[in-house]
DNA sequence: TTAAAGCATAGACTATACTCTATACTTTCA
DNA sequence: TGAAAGTATAGAGTATAGTCTATGCTTTAA
C-alpha cells in the first residue's frame, strides 16, 4: 500500500509516518519495476508495528527506546541471549512503571477520601 | 529554607525549579521583613509536593496536567463533589495506562518465547 | 574587606517529536 | 487533456520541558 492507506490504516498523518521512517522505525520500498515514480510501497506488516509503536509510546517510551526495541528485535546478528536479555529489562522497566501507577493511585484514591473529610 | 536547599532535597536543580515556580506549581514567598534583599522562603512542604509531581511526571502526566490537578486540590472555590470528580477522572486514567502497559507487557513476554523458538 | 558563593530575573539555547510549507514530479479521473 | 489529488524531499516552524548564560545584587567566610 501507499503512504496515505497507511496513514489511514494506523491513524498516523503521513507527515508522522514520514518523520517515523525517516527516524529508522520502519522502511517502505520503492518497487523497482516502476520506472516512472519513486512512490514507496509499504508492507501489510506495518499497520501492526505501528500500533505497537503507538502503544509504546502512550506508555511513556521514547521513539529512541522503540527504535532500540525494534532494531534489537530483528536484528539477526544479536544471540537469542542478547535478545531475550533486552527484552527482560524492559518488562522490569514497565513493572517499574506500573508500580510507580499503583503509587500514585493510593495518593489520588486518599486524596478523595481527604476531600471528602474536608481535609483540604 | 532557601532554593538551593529545596534543590539538595528534592534532587531538582534551581533552574528546574524556577521552571517549575514560574509554570505556576508552587509558590515561594518573600519574607517581608527582610528589606535587604527578595530571596524567596519554600516551605518544608513543598519537598513532598514536589516529589509527587515528580512521580507524576515519571508516569506520563504533562506540566499542565499536573498543575490542573494541584490548582483543583487546593482550591477553594471548588465543590466537593467537583474536586472528587477531578480526581476519580485521573484515577480512571492511571486505570488506562495499568492496562495499556500490561498490554505491552503481554506482547513482550510473547516475544521472549518467539526470539527462544527462533520464530524472528 | 573582598573574593567566592548564592539569589533573582530575563532571555537564549537545546532535545524530542512532531507539523507544516514549498517545490517538483506523477497519477487519476471528469 | 488538464485540473485535482497524491507522492517525495528538504527545510522551516511549533510545543513541551527543560538547561544554560548573563547580569546584577546580596550574603558569607577567610
Amino acid at each position: 500500500m501507499l503512504i496515505s492507506e497507511l496513514s489511514k490504516r494506523t491513524g498516523l498523518s503521513t507527515h508522522t509516518l514520514r518523520y517515523y521512517e525517516n527516524y529508522g522505525l520502519f522502511k517502505g520500498v520503492t518497487d523497482e519495476k516502476v520506472k516512472t515514480n519513486n512512490y514507496k510501497q509499504y508492507d501489510e506488516s506495518l499497520v501492526e508495528k505501528l500500533e505497537l509503536i503507538k502503544e509504546a509510546k502512550e506508555i511513556g517510551f521514547t521513539l529512541s527506546e522503540i527504535k532500540k526495541l525494534l532494531d534489537s528485535w530483528f536484528s539477526k546478528r544479536l544471540s537469542v541471549e542478547k535478545k531475550v536479555e533486552i527484552l527482560e529489562t524492559k518488562i522490569k522497566e514497565i513493572d517499574g512503571k506500573i508500580h510507580q501507577l499503583k503509587q500514585v493511585r493510593k495518593f489520588l484514591v486518599e486524596g478523595i477520601e481527604d476531600v471528602r473529610k474536608g481535609d483540604c
